[in-house]
DNA sequence: CGCCAGGGACAAC
DNA sequence: GTTGTCCATGGC
């Protein structure tokens, strides 16, 4: 099918912005989503016009809601004011067309417990392994076959070797450990989304593995808290040098996870530009 | 407090 | 080719 989308998208910036592990470019500009249990192949024909491989029943059922196209982010981007922020503001125009997708809060819990002391392509790696080795095989649109993202049951029963052999390291536990809350019901995610982001992230960084930072990334991405603001080595670097006299967070909430991201995403392509410069 | 755990990416030598 | 550094968390 073929969708008019008005409001920012941009597959590509999405695909290399860290939220997200299982996109996969497979032709110029045509990517690969695997979400849950679902598999979606989409490409930008033209300036707003996109096409999916899915059916309208699909794309509103699930689709929609996924890339969160009921939000208008570039509403979001014109709060910023330039004479006041010039860095956020050009952070958000160089990385116009990210949203923030509305992304399951179990994956987003064990991806983000995978990501610790890893880099992007590390994360996509044990991510896919996992999704291999303990996930339901699944056939795409194309007759391909592809691999859902675990269940919390499917994890918990999992054997040791099995996860040492997705690259999880020391963090087999922590992903264990919290599989098993979940499948016993003793943790429930989804009532987190409508707890108060400070409730949800105590319940959260109570867990083994999850500190503030994997809390926060767990909060914006999995529960859509949009004012959830991680704080890693890079957002780190951009307070200390862009923001010395302290970064104005009330102004911006509730979308301090948004500008986040467009921070994050802008501040490292330029750093790794600068770098091989 | 400082170090270590396990390991891939990437830069520097 | 080989070595060094990065990375987020908890345990010691």
């Amino acid at each position: 099918m073929q969708v008019r989308i008005e409001d920012d998208l941009d597959l590509k910036k999405i695909s290399a912005s860290g939220q997200c592990f299982r996109w996969t470019e497979i032709s110029p500009g045509k990517y690969q989503i695997i979400a849950q249990d679902k598999c979606l192949r989409i490409k930008a024909l033209r300036e707003k016009l996109f096409e999916l491989d899915c059916s309208e029943e699909e794309y509103n059922g699930f689709w929609f809601n996924y890339l969160d196209l009921g939000e208008s982010y570039e509403w979001i981007r014109r709060r910023i004011n330039r004479e006041k922020d010039e860095f956020l503001f050009l952070a958000a125009e160089y990385e116009k067309g990210i949203r923030i997708l509305r992304q399951n809060p179990w994956e987003m819990l064990i991806t983000f417990i995978i990501s610790q002391n890893k880099n992007i392509p590390a994360i996509r790696r044990s991510v896919e392994k996992l999704a291999e080795t303990c996930g339901q095989e699944m056939t795409n649109e194309a007759g391909e076959r592809y691999f859902a993202f675990p269940t919390p049951d499917a994890l918990a029963g999992s054997r040791d070797e099995q996860l040492k052999q997705c690259g999880l390291g020391y963090r087999c536990s922590y992903v264990r450990d919290a599989a098993q809350a979940v499948a016993d019901g003793c943790l429930d995610l989804p009532s987190l989304k409508e707890l108060d982001e400070e409730t949800a992230m105590t319940t959260l960084t109570g867990l083994s593995g999850v500190g503030k930072k994997v809390a926060s990334c767990v909060s914006l991405f999995g529960l859509h808290h949009l004012n959830s603001f991680p704080i890693d080595v890079w957002i780190k670097r951009i307070l200390d040098e862009q923001y010395p006299n302290g970064y104005p967070f009330e102004d911006y909430s509730p979308y301090n996870g948004v500008y986040q991201q467009y921070m994050f995403d802008y501040y490292r392509k330029i750093s790794i530009r600068s770098d091989t410069e």
